[in-house]
RNA sequence: GCUUGUGUGGCGGAACUGGUAGACGCGCACGACUCAAAAUCGUGUGGCUUUUGGUCAUGUGGGUUCGAUUCCCACCACAAGCACCA
């Protein structure tokens, strides 16, 4: 039988028999493993998802035999631009494009034999599904979790569409290249700034990996500091947000936001007014890119007609407007101190701003530590940074005039896309009600089929022109009314999709409480670096939101979060059909076969780091399974283990066991090689010792196992239990001693497990090898480590 | 700039808690089989060397230690993410 042949016998096999589908009851353990769930594009699998979705297949299978009940499930993340700019180009419905896209991708992942649970594949985009993506987004909009404010954002004046961050790379419009402007528009905000702290804190109830938890200490980004009001020469306040109230004496200039309302408030006070405004048109204009990549060097205008007044000694402070100040941070304006913050240096070289040392120590950074105030009244002599904040805080305080105050970057989410291929989001607006929700018994609101996904030429989603569709009735007042043309982000079917694979088909709720209770968190949730925030940390904000309002068991959706590594060409890059480097996995199934390929992908390298393609390496995983094949020749009825294979094969068990529990793939396959090449050597194995090496290696490579197995009489391994070692048997009697002199090896000796230090002294300074090096020299000292080495120190 | 990660043969990569650096695979060389090639099998394979031995070698330079790829300090290179966050 060929490879194609034994391959589809047993995928046939695994599907008819229902192997792997998971019980929602079961008096077994459960175990819930996930992978990302793929966005099924156009251009097919790709390599690096043959890698991680072995590596959990290989988990879940073991898992298996290990007795307990898993769920390994899998589905669709299919709403998005790629699928509506497919669309849009090929002149089809996306609908039919996704469906069409999903069959390859299904085809493409069944033929590598995954042991999914297929009885719960689903699609972000059915409408049984968006139907519950809605209903949650309503539960949000009910309990005031969901606002609508203006956003600036990155807005293609040709293609009359909004971009995302990536297609707006470098300033540019990917598809058509004219340049990216900031546009205001009206979208809809998740209040996710709300669990900046839960979502810091819940990190102590997971197990992500260290990175992984760093990437999301760092993008929720927490600061600790004060709100500072300054008066304004115009009786009002200007408040500012500072991690260093400490430095306050050293403030000789203050900055605001572009953006900041206190311009258009005092427009009539500001002498300059024109020249501002000009200003903030030149910083509306600049792209996010322009803004931080490209122009490191300071610009702003300096305010004339008003000043602040410093709180602690009255002098009067100018103030300036300049885009380096963020109005989206803090309170959009700060206290300058040129003498320790780089940023405020450069302004104060480039504006001439006075600049006093506050701190002793010269030009250093406020963050670079510790330091004795100077020029600063009260704490002048204090030595800390933490004395000196504290001290400071405690003056203004007193004074009224400052609070402290914890700052996060974590923002609200904008959760509006000016897109047709999303979920509506099921909100319709009155003149008389204001925004009012869809009432649940008539979601889902369904995307309506049209000819046209254009958008609007205001860059509203082309569903505002679907007129027939957007005039509906008030639910409130029955009065006309008009629905919410914005859809959803692609991140909000992929919030939850975890959940609904534990009740996947569930048309009353969206999931039930029992099967919630019953799988709990995900225990082992595996994707790629590049999600480990965004994706993450919107996932994890959803269901602590749920948790808060009852409808989760649990604080947190996943224990244990791993990530890993790229799959890059041969040459190193990055796969990319611009480089001509991309491998297909389907002409490596037909090639080498399911089971090479996957051998393969989890022999490459280190599972978490980056590794390079290698058709060569592919073939060598090819010509060890084919030896494995061949090797059945030698094999002879015997159901115990040939003794002098014993040691090694309870030493593999364990070996492979440990490794596949550790994500150590790549030497769990290695030491399969060991046990294969040992059996090679001898002139006959045991069935059982044939048997060990095919259900060790089931896990990486199912179906070639499975047959050889069934040609040995066996019952199938994906029914058999996982093997076991034997601790008394991992040993060998004898080992190889390692003799050094002064840390540098001089012999070798093969020397009885029992032998005593003392013997292993002797024997050690006996070897000729050695008594050339110890002779007429004092030893000082002999470092004997039992089972392993002696090393004898001389002067 | 900041954060994180990575630097080991010709290549992918091993190395437990500080204990033989280079497991395993690829590639290469030679040999066997063959008319021949492929496949397969066998042997060898870090550099240098006076070769049962010696010596150098895990990005660079220091340090700790009987002993360092592993721990500490400083630096260099590459990759990814963030990016004027006060």
């Amino acid at each position: 039988m060929n490879t194609k042949e034994i391959e589809s016998k047993w995928q046939k096999y695994w599907e008819d028999n229902n192997i792997f589908v998971a019980k929602n009851n079961s008096d077994k353990p459960k175990y819930y493993y996930l992978v990302e769930f793929p966005y099924p594009s156009g251009s097919g699998l790709h390599v690096g998802h043959v890698r991680s979705y072995t590596a959990l297949d290989a988990m879940s299978r073991k898992k298996r035999m290990e007795g307990y009940n898993v769920l390994f499930p899998i589905g669709w993340d299919a709403f998005g631009a790629p699928a509506e700019q497919y669309a849009i180009k090929n002149h089809i419905h996306p609908k039919e494009a996704v469906k069409e896209n999903i069959k390859v991708f299904k085809q493409q992942v069944k033929n590598l034999g995954i042991s999914f649970d297929w009885s719960r594949e689903f699609s972000t985009t059915d409408p049984e599904y968006y139907k519950w993506t809605q209903w949650q987004f309503l539960k949000f909009f009910e309990h005031g979790m969901a606002y609508k404010a203006k956003k600036d954002i990155n807005w293609c004046p040709v293609c009359k569409t909004g971009l995302s961050n990536e297609d707006s790379s470098g300033g540019v419009c990917e598809r058509c290249g004219s340049k990216v402007v900031q546009k205001e528009k009206e979208q809809w905000m998740l209040k996710m700034s709300d669990y900046s702290q839960k979502l810091l804190d819940g990190l102590a109830d997971t197990e992500f990996l260290d990175r992984i938890k760093i990437a999301q200490i760092n993008w929720i980004g927490k600061s600790e500091g004060a709100e500072v009001d300054f008066d304004l020469t115009v009786n009002d306040k200007l408040k500012v947000y500072t991690t260093r109230p400490d430095t306050l004496f050293g403030c000789t200039f203050m900055v605001v936001s572009p953006e900041h309302p206190i311009l258009e408030k005092y427009a009539d006070v500001i002498k300059n007014i024109k020249e501002i405004r000009e200003y903030q048109k030149k910083a509306k204009e600049k792209t996010e890119f322009e803004r931080t990549e490209l122009v490191k060097e300071k610009t702003g205008v300096k305010i004339e007609g008003i000043e602040a007044i410093n709180p602690l000694n009255g002098n009067k402070i100018p103030l300036f407007t300049a885009d380096y100040v963020m109005m989206h941070y803090g309170t959009g304006a700060i206290m300058a101190v040129p003498a320790h913050d780089e940023r405020d240096y450069e302004f104060a070289k480039k504006f001439n701003m006075p600049i006093i040392e506050v701190i002793k120590g010269g030009e250093s950074l406020p963050y670079t530590g510790d330091g004795e105030m100077i020029n600063s009244d009260f704490l002048n002599g204090i030595k800390t940074k933490k004395e000196a904040i504290s001290k400071m805080i405690d003056v203004l305080e007193s004074k009224k005039i400052a609070v402290r105050k914890t700052n996060y970057k974590l923002q609200d989410w904008i959760f509006s896309r000016q897109r047709f291929w999303g979920e509506p989001i099921p909100l319709v607006y009155c003149e008389k009600c204001g925004w009012q929700a869809v009432p649940y018994d008539q979601l889902p609101v369904l995307l309506p089929d049209v000819a046209h996904y254009e958008p609007t030429d205001d860059g509203e989603s082309p569903l505002a022109n679907i007129t027939e569709w957007v005039n509906t009735t008030c639910p409130k007042c029955g009065g006309p009314a008009k629905r919410e043309t914005d859809t959803m982000p692609n991140w909000a079917g992929s919030s939850w999709y975890y959940l609904r694979y534990m009740d996947a088909h569930n048309d009353k709720e969206f999931v039930s409480q029992e099967a919630l209770k019953y799988w709990g968190m995900v225990d082992y949730y595996n994707g790629g670096m590049e999600h480990a925030t965004r994706h993450l940390l919107y996932a994890r904000f959803w269901h602590k939101f749920l948790y808060d309002i009852g409808l989760v068991p649990t604080k947190e959706p996943f224990k244990k979060r791993v990530a890993h590594g790229m799959i890059l060409g041969s040459n190193g890059e990055k796969m990319s059909k611009s480089k001509g480097n991309v491998i297909n996995p389907d002409d490596m199934v037909n090639k080498y076969g399911a089971d090479a390929l996957r051998c393969y992908e989890m022999f490459i390298g280190d599972y978490s780091q980056d590794a390079a393609w290698s058709d060569a390496g592919l073939n060598g995983c090819r010509k060890f399974l084919d030896r494995i094949v061949r090797l059945k020749d030698k094999v002879v009825d015997d159901n115990k283990y040939s003794s002098n294979l014993e040691i090694l094969i309870n030493q593999t068990i364990k070996k492979v066991t440990n490794d596949l529990d550790n994500m150590k793939y790549n030497t769990a396959v290695s030491s399969l090689m060991i046990l294969l090449n040992e059996y090679e050597k001898q002139d006959k194995i045991t069935k059982e010792d044939y048997h060990i090496l095919l259900i060790l290696l089931n896990p990486i490579s199912p179906h070639i196992t499975e047959e050889l197995n069934e040609q040995c009489g066996f019952n199938p391994i994906c029914l058999s239990k996982w093997p076991t070692y034997d601790e008394n048997k991992l040993e060998n009697d004898s080992y190889e001693l390692v003799v050094q002199v002064n840390g540098k090896v001089r012999g070798k000796i093969e020397v009885n497990t029992d032998t005593s230090e003392e013997e292993m002294e002797n024997l050690a300074k006996n070897l000729d090898n050695v008594k050339k090096y110890i002779e007429n020299k004092e030893i000082v000292k002999i470092i004997t480590i039992p089972k392993k080495l002696v090393n004898i120190v001389i002067k």
